[in-house]
Parts: structure tokens; sequence; C-alpha cells
DNA sequence: GGTCAATAAATTATCGAAAATAATAGTATT
DNA sequence: AATACTATTATTTTCGATAATTTATTGACC
């Protein structure tokens, strides 16, 4: 599976999934010698993922104090949401007005994606609900595909993770996802059709959707 | 100076502005032996302090192939222009919507450090520049400091310097700043008036026009 | 009992060297 | 002369050990 990557940037990876998926909780300390032992490598490759993870928000670190995954709170869950609202809007509105028809395609592409595990049979819940979060983060990120701001999809991306550790968070408290493949297909259909402001009020509604449910269990 | 700083942060902070300021060019390799030497340190808070500055785009970094500095280009100078535009103008709104009395009296101060800074005898050119370079910076940041918005607030101060990084470029090759008291004071102006629109549009073409500038003389 | 200083233990930050990878130069072969 | 292959060098990446710093513990003193 690792052909040819650096240490680093596999412990990165692993360590921005294991937080984002909540298995790191807020507020954990992240001692050097204990993720040495988890990802089996020396203490250079654990500090440089760490400082990256620092950078993207992820990590806090205090001087000679060590690591902690960062806290998570009601306040910032709020900032995230009201800062990711205007910021997808902008990427959204760009999107919609400029998108060539290549956009549309992959759009639609990952609409029919989500569309097909949310349908899918009972299973195995937990495989369903990683697969369901793969396939709605890239449905987002289609969405805002075609702004034609590498600058802007970069932050919306990162907003989006970070709100995303909220839901996950939520979700290996509750157990179970919100299967709303409607509301999806409503964001996409303005979008397609070229509503911009049809589409920016959908997009928003969405968010504003996830965050309420999200203050309302309130489990962090 | 440095009482009790961690190597890595020191390195950090060098090199941060070394490639703002212009000193540590596009596109130039950044050899860890070359660093080591330069900041006297070991191999360590190198990489480390390399890392954070991937993650925030000034650097980067090729799998098994090392660092170099992030490069320029026009269309990337349009991009980060033309996202800024859009999230300063969130981030300010929201300020002169919600700005409460301390923001004003920051503002005005930073306002008057400009000003006095611009105004100062003629000197020694560089030393001025570098004042004035930093007292815009706080000055900018002042101006949105109101909107409550931590996260807005991070971003548009990393977009910021990113493009500073341009006009650091361009003063290096051509020798002068551009000094303009009364365009920031017109904006200050407006936005303690709480004439948000007025404040927006004079945000907007205070960008532009740096970027215009910028995009005239094309010396990178 | 509670504070403080001194010491010990734990942890982080850094270094220097070894291992892994990429770039270069050289050689042989066609 | 061009290509493919090998050896050499340069550079990055990683490890294990050491130094520096913080945290915990102990015991003296009030």
């Amino acid at each position: 599976m690792n052909v040819e990557n650096t240490l680093n940037a596999t412990v990165f990876t692993q360590l921005r999934e294991d937080i984002l998926a909540g298995k790191l909780k807020p507020g954990e300390r992240l001692r050097t010698e204990t993720l040495r032992q988890r990802y089996d490598v020396g203490g250079s490759p654990v500090r440089e993922a760490l400082m990256r993870l620092e950078a993207e928000g992820f990590v806090l670190l205090e001087q000679n104090k060590g690591f902690s995954v960062a806290g998570v709170s009601l306040a910032h869950l709020e900032d995230l949401t009201a800062s990711r609202i205007e910021i997808e809007a902008i990427a959204l509105r760009w999107s919609v007005e400029r998108g060539k028809v290549d956009w549309e395609v992959q759009l639609i592409g990952a609409m029919h994606r989500l569309a097909s595990v949310s349908k899918g049979a009972a299973g195995k819940p937990y495989e369903r609900n990683t697969d369901w979060m793969h396939y709605h983060r890239d449905f987002h990120r289609a969405l805002v595909a075609g702004c034609g701001s590498q600058t802007l999809i970069e932050i919306r991306q990162r907003l989006f993770d970070q709100a995303e550790r909220y839901v996950a968070l939520s979700i290996s408290a509750k157990g179970e996802i919100r299967d709303d493949v409607a509301e999806h297909q409503g964001i996409m259909g303005a979008a397609i059709d070229r509503d911009v402001e049809l589409a920016l009020r959908l997009n928003r509604e969405h968010i504003e959707r996830t965050t309420e449910k999200l203050k309302h269990q309130y489990s962090f």
C-alpha cells in the first residue's frame, strides 16, 4: 500500500485521520514516546508530522510542554460554521457562475456515488459510515471545484475538515449519521441550473442544519 | 533577545521573515546543510520549521527531493488577490458591524503610527520601509480585529502575508514603497463611521490598486 | 497541615551519525 | 554518438543518544 512515501508523510496522514475520526480525543496529550510506539517510527517523523498538523490547526503545541489534540468548544464550532458559510458561499458562487461542463460531470458523478452508498443495504454500519463520509466530502469538494481559485478551494477544505471532526465526534457518541440525499440533490440541482442564489441559500441551510444538530447533541 | 524560545521556533520565524522579505528567492532550493550553517543549528529544528512553512504555503516540499521556496506567478498573485478581496470583505463587514469602542481605539492608534512613519524624515530609506511595512500590516489587522471571528482573522492574515511577499519582491527590485496615507485614512474613516458599503469599496479598491501596480512592474 | 526548596523522574528538544534515496559521472556496448 | 548500466557522490530522511526543560516527589521548616 505504501509504495513510496516518506515515513513522516505516513505518520502525518495517519495522525490526521485518527484525530479527524475522533480516535484521538480533543485535548488528549500526544507524547512522542506513545506515538513512536503507535506508528513504530523514530522521533523525527513524529515531530515533523505534528508540526504540520499544528499549522493546520488540528494539533496544539506548547513550547517545551509538547503537543496535544486541538480542543473543541461550542464557540469554536460556531465560529467555524459562520466562517464556513461565508467562504463556501464565495466558492460556490464562482463555481456556479464559471463551472464548465466538466465540473457538472464530476459533480453528478459525486452525487451518484453519495446516493448509492446512502441507499446501500444495512450491512456493516461502520464501513458504510466511513464510506459515506468519504463520498460526502468528495461531493462538497466537487460542488466548489469549478470556482477556479486554488486558494479558496484549499481554505474551504480546511474549514470543512475542521467541522468534520465535530461530526465524527458526535457520530462516535451517537452512532448514526444524517442521511440526507434529497438535500444534496437539491443543492446540486440549483448549481447545475445555474441558480446562484438558490444554490447559496440551500448550501447555507445545509451547513446550518448540520451545526444545529451538533449543538443539540452537544457531546463534546 | 531570545530568552526562552525553542530553536525550532527561532528558525521558523527567521526563515519566514527571510522568505517574506525576499531574501530567499522564489524557487530557490533550501538544502538542509545550507540552512544548518545559516542559522547555526542541527537538522531537526530546520526540518521542523520547514514543515510548518510548508503547511502555510511559503515552502514547497517534494518527497525525498527536499524543500524550496514557494514559487510566484502572475496567476497566483491574481488568485490571491481575488480571494483576499472577498475574505477581507467579510471580515471587514463584521468588524464594522460589530466592532466595539476598543476596536476603534486600536484602529486609530494603528493609523497614527502608520502616518507617523510615512511622514518620517528621509533618514535611512530601508529602515523606514521595514517599519512602514510593519505598521501597514498592523493597520490592516486592526481594521478587521473587531470581526469576532478568530478563524477568519487567521485566514485573512495568511493571505495578506502571502501577498506581502509579492510587494517585498517588487520593492527590493524597484526600491520604493507606495506611501498612501490618505487611502488608509479613508478606509478607517468609513469603518468608524460604520459605513459598511463605503469601507468595503475602499478596501477592495485599495487591494486592487496594490495588485495592479505589482502586475505593472512584473518583476517576478 | 501547608509552603518552599532541593532533588529525582519524566518528557521534550536537539544533535550527530547511519540508512535510504536521488543525482551525477563514468564506462561499456551497440 | 547515443543508450543502458554501474559506481560514485550528494542530499534527504530517519534513528538512537544526549542535553535541556518541565513535572513530580521528597523532606525540611514554619
